[in-house]
DNA sequence: GCCGTTTTCGGCCCGACTGTTTTCAGTCG
């Protein structure tokens, strides 16, 4: 309703409150809870105190909250009735065109956009400041927009994002190229793909760009940038710059967009300017060719791409408090792995020697168990017969002289009154007892606080399977007290999970920030179910990073034994209360 | 409407591309 609020004043011609509302639809987008849970518990001074957000607007979302509405957000709904962002998601419309479309010809939906371009195409060329090139380019948009696929999984875009990198690098006169963009910050979604290329020749680089197998469209086409529509429905940017632009310009590609603009201002406050093209001091140029000297120049350390989201890491890095990220390939083992015992396509001896290959020392086998029956689920005896075939495992890999180690482990449903539907007994046989939410998924919020706490509070519970059992694109997060789970994590040492696997991705960056701060102990699993998914820990990784998370929060960076040691120390702790 | 190492008024990121214009408006990122 803010973003709505904001494209209506600028189709109203409005000055300055259009990106006063953009920046607090950001800001409520950015929170890790609905805003008006937050509004509930803390009142409006807490919404006012929001980046962004001041009296005005906390009073409008505080309307929203209790009415559902505010008094401006229908008074602009009665003057454009119009579907503004629909219409505005195309490309080449904005609200001055829109405005043009809802005057002229009464345009309000899509629909009617359809039927004024069938119909009355030519009146259409004649608006001011229209011509037949502005009605095509609508058109295309129009039938682009039905092949869009939105947001989509980082992990199933990164593979096509990085082959076509390397088709680029490999055009002549490209010097360096780069992903950049959300990709480059690993953001859990991409809603498209942005690509930097140091090159000679700009010209060459537009015209093998265009000519890309993957390119269904053409947006626009210059010597400095390239737009184009993919088979994967995503667009992809591409821009070229001089080698010597370097780190200013892939500083300026990676964005976020609000980090970019709090450093621009941050610069200014210096008597700096900063754009894509440099660091400037009047017309010298202080720095361009790294990131990090960029940094360097406005006093600050080299902020991390996953951190760049203007959500506190400008302030940390002026004021030393930068956290130390886990590096990438920090991990020594994988907390969630499945095999041909329930739903995965690789044996447990298979899984086990991928994982030794791609540099891991020991993985758990968390098959699923009994309740969840369409993955044929193991009960107690099926675990038993499990825990023999693992011993088997181990004893073949170790006579090869291979150091890794199978642990036996599951994934534990959760029942909906917060018990399991496996026996102490079995459980307190397994080296590492994960528990997952896969069922009743909308309980009221204090049900399934009072359920997870539950499973938090289990002597023989080391881990907290993805906790929001979301699934992007498909499934909305089940909803708890955030406060009092990660609390009770923290006091009991039992572990919040980071699944890997793309479309989960489970906890979420904001999540895995509070759940640090708090003091609460992670673990990042693939939850694969294949030998290839096995690489999605560096995604977990990624994840945890967003997460400003150090090394020494995540588990299983420790070798097996540290690990190990670790969970019984937790497990004996809860069963001493 | 928001905000403050240019603070409570007076600014608000800025450059590229397109299509329409004869110098710029609209859109995008």
């Amino acid at each position: 309703m803010l973003e709505e609020t904001g494209l209506r004043y600028e189709m109203a011609g409005v000055p300055f409150k259009p990106r006063a509302y953009e920046r607090a639809a950001a800001a409520v987008r950015a929170l890790p809870e609905p805003v008006c849970e937050r509004y509930r518990r803390e009142g409006q001074e807490a919404l006012d105190a929001l980046p962004g957000i001041g009296e005005s607007i906390a009073q409008h979302i505080a309307d929203i909250c209790t009415r559902g509405t505010f008094p401006e957000f229908d008074e602009l709904r009665k003057r454009f009735p119009v579907a503004v962002r629909e219409l505005t998601a195309l490309e080449g419309l904005g609200p001055k065109r829109l405005r043009l479309l809802y005057e002229a010809f009464g345009v309000k939906t899509l629909e009617d956009l359809r039927n004024v371009l069938e119909h009355k195409p030519h009146k259409l060329a004649g608006l001011p400041g229209w011509g037949e090139k502005t009605v095509a380019h609508l058109r295309e948009s129009l039938a682009l927009a039905q092949q869009t696929r939105g947001r989509l999984p980082l992990g199933f875009i990164l593979p096509s994002a990085e082959r076509i990198l390397q088709t680029i690098l490999a055009i002549r006169g490209v010097r360096r190229a780069a992903i950049a963009g959300s990709i480059r910050r690993r953001k859990e979604t991409v809603g498209d793909i942005d690509i930097l290329v140091a090159t000679t020749d700009p010209e060459r680089l537009a015209e093998a760009v265009v000519a890309l197998p993957e390119v269904v469209h053409v947006h626009q086409k210059g010597s400095a940038r390239t737009s184009v529509r993919l088979s994967l429905g995503l667009d992809m940017d591409v821009r070229a710059i001089e080698e010597e632009r370097w780190g200013a310009a892939l500083l300026y590609f990676t964005g976020s967009r609000a980090h970019n603009i709090h450093l621009r201002t941050y610069a200014e406050s210096m008597g700096y300017k900063l754009n894509e093209y440099g660091l400037f001091q009047g017309k010298r140029c202080v720095a361009a060719e790294t990131e990090e000297e960029i940094y360097a120049a406005l006093h600050m350390p080299y902020i991390p791409p996953e951190l760049r989201e203007d959500a506190g890491e400008i302030e940390a890095a002026l004021g030393g408090t930068l956290p130390t990220l886990v590096p990438y390939g920090a991990l020594q083992g994988d907390c969630q792995v499945h095999s041909t015992w329930t739903d995965g396509t690789a044996s447990i001896e298979a899984m086990a020697r991928a994982a030794w290959e791609s540099g891991l020392s020991y993985i758990a086998i968390t098959d699923h168990t009994r309740a969840l029956a369409m993955t044929g689920g193991l009960d107690e005896r099926a675990l038993d017969r499990q825990a023999e075939e693992i011993r088997r495992v181990n004893a073949t890999l170790q006579k090869e002289g291979i150091a890794f180690r199978v642990l036996h482990g599951a994934e534990v449903n959760l029942l909906k009154d917060g018990s399991l539907d496996i026996s102490r007994e079995a459980l307190a046989k397994l080296d590492c007892v994960g528990v997952g939410v896969h069922s009743h998924f909308s309980l009221p919020p204090e049900e399934q606080t009072k359920r997870l706490l539950h499973a938090i509070e289990h002597p023989l519970v080391d881990i907290i399977f993805h906790p929001t059992a979301r699934l992007i694109g498909r499934r909305d997060p089940i909803t708890f007290d955030v406060d009092a789970v990660f609390t009770a994590c923290a006091r009991t040492g039992t572990a919040l999970d980071i699944d890997a696997f793309p479309d989960r991705m489970d906890a979420s960056d904001t999540l895995i920030r509070q759940a640090v701060e708090k003091g609460v102990r992670l673990v990042v699993s693939t939850d694969a179910h294949a030998p290839s998914h096995l690489a999605y820990r560096e995604l977990g990784i990624a994840q945890a990073r967003r997460g400003w998370a150090p090394k020494e929060s995540i588990l299983n960076t420790l070798p097996v034994d540290a690990f190990l040691a670790h969970l019984k120390r937790n497990r004996s702790r809860r069963n001493a209360r």
